[in-house]
DNA sequence: GCCACTAATTTTAGTACCGAAATAACGGGG
DNA sequence: CCCCGTTATTTCGGTACTAAAATTAGTGGC
């Protein structure tokens, strides 16, 4: 057998692991990255002469010879996340090992999509190695950066470009759903399982799909928009202009309008007030959720049987209620699955606002890997900053 | 910008290119292959004095040097394919091209699985490079061969391993929609498109997904299987145990229900006798084949969301009807299709029970491009024997 | 303390590809 | 006919990996 390269990505993919996941040995980064030990020990080797890397203490043997653990040389990487809606601009700044160092929001207006980059020079310095930018919409290539995104009414705007000319450090822009596929990738169930789904509930439904470590983006980076399947014929009208997709039953907009209609909350009252009824152990504002969950459920079982993943994440805003949603979830999704996929492991995840935007950032820290070539010249210009300090 | 190599694939892929695709220059077989023209020269050489290959005239010069035409050397390769049924068995043979040699159908009882080898057996001679086999259910790897397929009455059957024994040639085993998703992929849309769907009706309906050239079976082999979508919590009750799956609705069994219900046929009524009757303008047949188009449209266009394909292709024993379906399944599909995805090309193949049999041959001639490693070590003797005359 | 055993790392000797530059084989314009 | 532009192919000099063998650094048994 011979050699499988990917490009000048082994070096970048050994510093990235490294300031993702810690200390590792040579054999670790070997199994990790999927290459030989003879390879690891080169490239090492080349780090450590520049000064990138460094040998840390050993690892206690276990009947061999003991691992040595290699580390990071400190560095002042940084990455600037942004997850931009149709009010306002999540800002962090996320260091290498994905922790969140600064988080702010800014308000914004989305017909002046420009201002997007004046919020973001705010947060600009030398150290920082990458922007990355979620929107709610759907992206032509994360190198390119291209938006439609018809809830900020967005059509063809070249957030990408702009951004770039802008701020002179590479730019990165993905659907907002995609970028926490790839915070999951980083830090959550992608260590473990190479092919997932994260689904978002909230004002909107998305589906983030990553097969084989990389996120799935279909032929127009349309994939994922599992908020306009199509539930029913008649019901809500979605924001879409169809009849009866998923979103329009428990998007954020139908859970209000079922709520209302059950005499939940008046014709003026917002989700909190659904939510505070269903803790309150209100039958109509109980049912209106596990009909949601039921609705979601089946769905997802649907999507399930075409993609066939490992895991299915759920996250979002519409998590906090989650414990509301799950009585109608649990049976409507098993119930419906083949028996060889009905101990699909489901992961709800807490959910706070900085998520979105730490995923957003996670895009300019999965560069390293990006061997599957997503994130472009940009991704490239990444690695490049990444190796010289 | 370094090497992209795979494995000791590049001669394989070339023989395999040339063997389905026809003669073809040195600089088309780069591009085909995506590599330099400097290691296609260097194969091709090696191939030249291996007596694997010739040169053929030289095309016409477009203005430049004209390029020189290569061809496969005569050679008897041909591959065995088999569609296994609840009640028979179809097997072919196919040449390099992909032209169908020879066809037969054998009686089958699903009680004995090893009886597969049996007819194989009669089909085998030296010529053979590998048997291809598809079968109506879920395959753990193409190389493995384990089947589960509840309408074969089977579970874990071993049928790769069974064969291999019997046979002694490289089979590989899979799905039998992902077979003709395979068949389309050498002589299909595939040569044109690098992502569609392969939606198959008839008894049951199924999914292959193509994505980036390859095969997607999802995390345990189970993606695709677009029958066990719900779409109704009420209503038939399908093979799965499942209640309202799009299957139950929209499949043989379904159809011929929802016939006898609107009393287009008897209680002992065939699916020819609703076919007929949609033939002579019977406005009830007409009706069942127009809701379930409505049906399938409305759910593909889920599944069109989700995966977001280039094109969707249509097949099985049910597009026989297919112009009776039409007119239910466009303004679904269309209608609900997001605006940016509302002109997707939606082909239509027609449809013989040999399609099924070659599209297995198909794995087989599918090995030398098999840079994915879908048929692990199976393909690579496939390989082997293609290389040493 | 010496030995066997294990596991991590390094060395060695390739291999399979690439990019860039050189060369070859045409057609057409003077 | 000779030169030019164009396109195909080949040559050349790397580069980025690999597998297998050798080396190193521990453990535990005696």
């Amino acid at each position: 057998m011979n050699a499988v390269p990917r490009g000048d990505l082994v070096p970048a993919g050994i510093l990235g692991l490294l300031g993702t996941q810690g200390p590792t040995s040579r054999v670790d980064i070997a199994r990790s990255l999927r290459l030989s030990p003879a390879t690891v020990t080169q490239v090492i080797k080349d780090l450590l002469t520049r000064g990138l890397v460094e040998e840390l203490a050993s690892v206690p043997s276990t009947g061999g010879r003991p691992a040595r653990l290699l580390g990071l040389v400190a560095r002042t990487g940084v990455a600037i996340g942004a997850k931009v809606t149709a009010d306002h601009v999540a800002l962090v700044t996320v260091e290498l090992d994905g922790s969140v160092r600064t988080s702010t929001v800014h308000p914004f207006d989305p017909r002046e999509p420009a201002s997007v980059g004046e919020i973001l020079a705010t947060a600009l310095d030398d150290s920082v190695l990458g922007v990355g930018v979620g929107v709610p919409g759907s992206v032509d290539a994360q190198a390119s950066g291209i938006v439609d995104a018809p809830t900020l009414g967005w059509h063809d705007v070249k957030l990408g470009p702009a951004l770039r000319n802008r701020l002179g450090v590479p730019v990165l822009v993905d659907n907002d759903v995609n970028t926490l596929a790839a915070a999951e990738r980083l830090y959550g169930v992608g260590r473990e399982h190479s092919s997932y789904l994260v689904v978002t509930i909230g004002r909107g439904v998305g589906c983030g799909i990553v097969v084989d470590g990389a996120i799935y983006r279909g032929a127009a980076g349309g994939a994922g928009e599992i908020g306009h399947i199509p539930l029913t014929d008649d019901g809500p009208r979605c924001g879409c202009g169809a009849i009866g997709c998923l979103e329009a039953h428990i998007g954020s907009a139908g859970l209000l309008r079922a709520a209302r209609e059950r005499g939940v909350v008046g014709p003026r009252g917002r989700l909190a007030t659904l939510l505070k009824a269903a803790r309150d152990g209100d039958a109509s504002a109980l049912a209106v959720y596990a009909e949601a969950g039921r609705l979601l459920g089946r769905t997802l079982a649907g999507v399930v049987h075409t993609v066939d993943p490992e895991v299915v994440v759920l996250m979002g805003e519409g998590v906090d209620a989650w414990e509301f949603w799950q009585p109608g979830f649990e049976p409507a999704l098993r119930g419906r699955l083949l028996p060889a996929r009905r101990e699909l492991p489901i992961v709800v995840e807490p959910w706070t606002e900085v998520q979105w935007a730490r995923g957003a950032a996670s895009l300019v820290l999965a560069s390293p890997f990006d061997s599957a070539g997503t994130g472009g010249d940009q991704s490239r210009m990444v690695r490049a900053r990444l190796g010289t300090p």
